[in-house]
DNA sequence: ATGGCTACGGAGCGTAGA
């Protein structure tokens, strides 16, 4: 089973690279962010036509996650935020997830508090999935070592010691970042910041050891941020034997 | 130089992203 997670900043902007990357990748379960469109709108067709079927949670402008999948969605929840961030299912024998954790906007702001709960409560919420076959991926919207982020001893926002303590400590109940050293995932349009690898990792995969044991292959799809009109996040794809 | 770029909503430019 082939698995991308993508922070696609509007899949209705997306759809022509969502296809490039389903051309070159196929892969069986792709997983969304910020599709940043309620659902009444979403290009659910577009998806559909594409051989995938659709779980989705947006709403109006921000946030919005999905789940695609070339397997039926079952179990399909998106209980554990108010804000469309979170999204799970059970599909092609094994629960997936995809979340949008807050941006936090700056190091001490009321937003950065709510981020940093909000990576606390979802540590707690996972528990759920302990005895499963179970991959997460999703923008953490934080680079958790130092060599995530291109600015030698940052600890702006993504970087700070609280938001790295909160990865660390879903790192501690078991979960393993499967593209630790894999390079960037995300690259600010500005200062043609992606010429330069300017860039930050913050979109992450999350396994526990049973499920790890099972993974061939990971990597950041570094090509798929090249297209035109690209989302500021590359796709991560890894490869699961099941 | 505290901007730079992109998407959104909604019709100006403010807000958010990280």
């Amino acid at each position: 089973m082939r698995i991308v997670s993508w922070n696609v900043n509007s899949i209705r902007v997306r759809l022509e690279n969502f296809s490039e990357l389903v051309r070159k990748y196929a892969p069986d379960v792709v997983l969304l962010q910020e599709t940043r469109v309620e659902d009444e709108k979403f290009p659910r067709e577009y998806i559909e036509d594409l051989g995938y079927n659709l779980a989705i949670f947006g709403q109006k402008a921000r946030n919005g996650v999905a789940i695609c999948s070339k397997f039926l969605l079952e179990e399909v929840n998106f209980d554990f935020a108010e804000e469309a961030r979170y999204i799970e299912a059970f599909t092609g024998g094994i629960f997936v997830a995809s979340v949008y954790v807050p941006n936090g906007q700056e190091v001490g702001c009321p937003n950065y508090f709510q981020k940093l709960e909000f990576l606390s409560n979802f540590r707690e919420y996972l528990k759920k999935f302990d005895n499963d076959l179970f991959v997460l991926g999703g923008d953490f919207n934080v680079g958790p070592y130092p060599y995530d982020i291109y600015i030698p001893n940052y600890d702006g926002i993504a970087g700070s010691a609280p938001e790295r303590a909160e990865i660390e400590k879903l790192r501690e109940t078991g979960f393993i970042d499967i593209l630790k050293d894999k390079g960037f995932t995300w690259w600010s349009y500005r200062q043609r910041d992606f010429k330069r690898n300017n860039g930050f990792r913050l979109d992450h995969f999350y396994v526990k050891q049973k499920t790890h044991e099972l993974v061939t292959n990971s990597q950041v799809l570094t090509d798929i941020r090249e297209l035109e009109r690209p989302s500021d996040h590359a796709p991560i794809m890894c490869d699961i034997k099941i």
